[in-house]
DNA sequence: GCCGTTTTCGGCCCGACTGTTTTCAGTCG
């Protein structure tokens, strides 16, 4: 079956940039493919889809020969130019062109003039002390070059992303640490954690107090920590995450802030968008080509008005459409922690939680929620974990009485009820009947074909008592892909039933992603932001499931659960 | 290959670092 998902068109146009590339096309040929990959990848709807009416080149960076290239894959499962240059280049010259130091133009003359075409190849070459007889490259090259591959080779498998929480845990404690080294400092964090992207790769910190850097080593947190430059150092923390700090004067705070936040391609986007207005940005300051004038900015709502935007919130800078928007004045107004009134998703000791009913309402008390979902998990979870229908009899009599005890807060009796491989559900529509909330979520059978997956999700929806769909692809970032599903097909199905899906926000799950989450959105599809805590203080994981829900664009508008109870009553799915 | 307040051709972000070179191309973030 040819390739129709966002993810395999795009994976297919990545890898005819980087053979365009290997080819020696000029590079902003290559950046075409790769940024339309990009595209593809982030975009909302289907690629496939949007070919097939004719109004792929809707999307910005889609012109008439990339739509071609598009069609052929999606009607033969191939695109001509890349079998042809497949031909050329070995898979293996490809490999070479990840070790560090390596690129596209280095690596074509290994293979021109040395026949190198693969890593090995190259390890040999390297030993032999053939590399140097190339001009421009040195023992030092190949010093470099065995080293990198006896440490293990392809860079994916050395450089792990850290996912988000873990990020989290050390820099936030870093940034308090640092600030209490001086308390007048600005201390920040940047980069992909600033942006509250899924994982991250790194720490970046930018400060205002250059004498900081000095001090890093004497940090609880840090394990080494050494100057790089004047105004940088590097850090390692005793969990093995990398720290890059930068130091700047205050005047020029923001324009660090905002170089550091990034990320590239938004920069690159709005630079380039600057550039066609007479303006350089750069990490520095603001160059205006009119009156050969550099202006610096302590802050970055000051810098994005020097350009004439509003501040763009670091969760959208993906050039993803933010700067279009923000030029038109019509970015989102984000949906914030303050705006949920509810969590439909948490877990008790009656399965596999480690708190009561009445604790868990407590803290959704502490927290100013005005209802809170009890939804153990069901009839046939395991793990020694499965509240059978008689349990969870006496689990809902349980949570009513807890809720007649409890002033200010609604308790409602739910599950989280295991969808079977065939679609059905383990409990009885009677009993399920008794229940005020119902969520439904996948827990076993990942494998299945995507049609298979598919029909078993809008069987899910398409159930009377079903409210919500749970974690829906259940991917764990860094850990397990999503299941093969055509979230296209479920997501219509949940808008024509009145099924409401969830932002799982447990750190490890974020799922919807933020891609699906505002395909969602825009598919008509009711949004729930639950944390799925198994304790009380689990429940604070929801931030995770809010920054989700930013970085689909999404606002309090679009999240059900940001309804007071007797509005969401109103606008769930009634059996 | 895309795109337009330099609009159908001629541009396409910015700067640091590296290793190899006598002034810079390639790579990286």
């Amino acid at each position: 079956m040819p390739p129709t998902s966002n993810g395999q068109i795009a994976d297919a146009l990545d890898e005819l940039g980087d053979l365009y590339e290997l080819d020696g096309a000029v590079i902003h040929r290559v950046l075409a493919y790769r940024n339309a990959a990009k595209v593809i990848r982030d975009a909302p709807v289907s690629v496939a889809a949007l070919t097939r009416e004719g109004r792929v080149t809707e999307l910005a960076g889609i012109g008439a020969t990339l739509e071609q290239k598009i069609r052929d894959l999606i009607e033969t499962g191939e695109i001509p130019a890349a079998v042809k240059l497949r031909a050329r280049f070995p898979a293996g010259l490809l490999a070479i062109t990840a070790l560090p130091g390596l690129g596209p133009k280095r690596a074509r003359r290994l293979f021109d003039e040395l026949g190198i075409d693969s890593p090995q190849a190259l390890e040999e070459a390297a030993r032999a002390q053939r590399l140097r007889t190339l001009r421009g490259f040195g023992a030092k090259f190949e010093e470099s070059v065995i080293s990198a591959l006896e440490a293990g080779g392809a860079p994916d498998h050395v450089s792990q992303r850290t996912v988000l929480d873990r990020a989290l845990a050390v820099g936030e404690d870093l940034l308090a640490a640092l600030r209490e080294l001086d308390g007048g400092a600005r201390v920040e964090l940047a980069g992909s954690a600033r942006r509250r992207a899924e994982s991250v790769k790194d720490l970046d910190i930018v400060l205002d107090r250059p004498e900081l850097l000095e001090r890093v080593g004497e940090l609880e947190l840090i394990e080494t920590a050494s100057r790089t430059s004047a105004g940088a150092a590097r850090a390692r923390t005793h969990s093995g995450l990398t720290v890059e700090l930068r130091a700047v004067a205050p005047e020029q705070f923001g324009d660090l802030l905002q170089h550091l936040t990034g990320s590239a391609a938004h920069n690159a986007a709005l630079r380039e968008w600057a550039v066609r207005r007479g303006l350089h940005i750069s990490e520095y300051g603001v160059l205006d080509d009119a009156t050969q004038q550099s202006d610096t900015f302590a802050t970055e709502e000051e810098l994005y008005g020097r350009l004439g935007l509003p501040y763009i919130e670091p969760e959208l800078r993906e050039n993803r459409g933010e700067i279009e928007a923000a030029i038109a004045g019509a970015l989102p107004a984000l949906v914030e922690l303050g705006d949920i009134r509810g969590d439909l998703h948490c877990h008790t000791t009656a399965s596999d939680g480690h708190a009561t009913v009445a604790e868990m309402a407590q803290a959704a008390c502490d927290r100013g929620y005005e209802y809170l979902a009890i939804t153990d998990h069901s009839a046939s979870h395991g793990f020694g974990n499965d509240v059978s229908p008689d349990q969870l009899r006496r689990q809902i009599e349980l949570v009513r009485a807890a809720d007649e005890q409890l002033k200010g807060i609604r308790l409602l009796a739910g599950s989280e009820v295991n969808i079977l491989p065939d679609g059905s559900l383990d409990y009885d529509d009677e009993l399920l009947g008794e229940l005020d909330w119902v969520i439904a979520s996948v827990h076993t059978a990942f494998s299945l074909s995507s049609d298979a997956m598919t029909a078993r999700m809008i069987a899910a929806a398409e159930h009377p008592r079903v409210h919500a769909l749970g974690h829906l692809t259940g991917r764990m970032i860094e850990r397990r892909r999503p299941y093969s599903l055509d979230v296209d097909a479920v997501l219509a199905a949940c808008a024509r039933t009145a099924t409401l899906v969830e932002i799982n926000s447990s750190p490890k799950r974020r799922d919807l992603n933020e891609v699906h989450a505002r395909a969602a959105a825009a598919a008509g599809v009711g949004i729930v932001i639950n944390s799925d805590a198994h304790s009380p203080g689990g429940l604070d994981a929801l931030r995770y499931g809010i920054w989700t829900a930013r970085r689909a664009w999404l606002g309090p508008g679009e999240i059900v659960n940001t309804l007071p109870w007797r509005k969401f009553d109103a606008r769930r799915k009634h059996a």
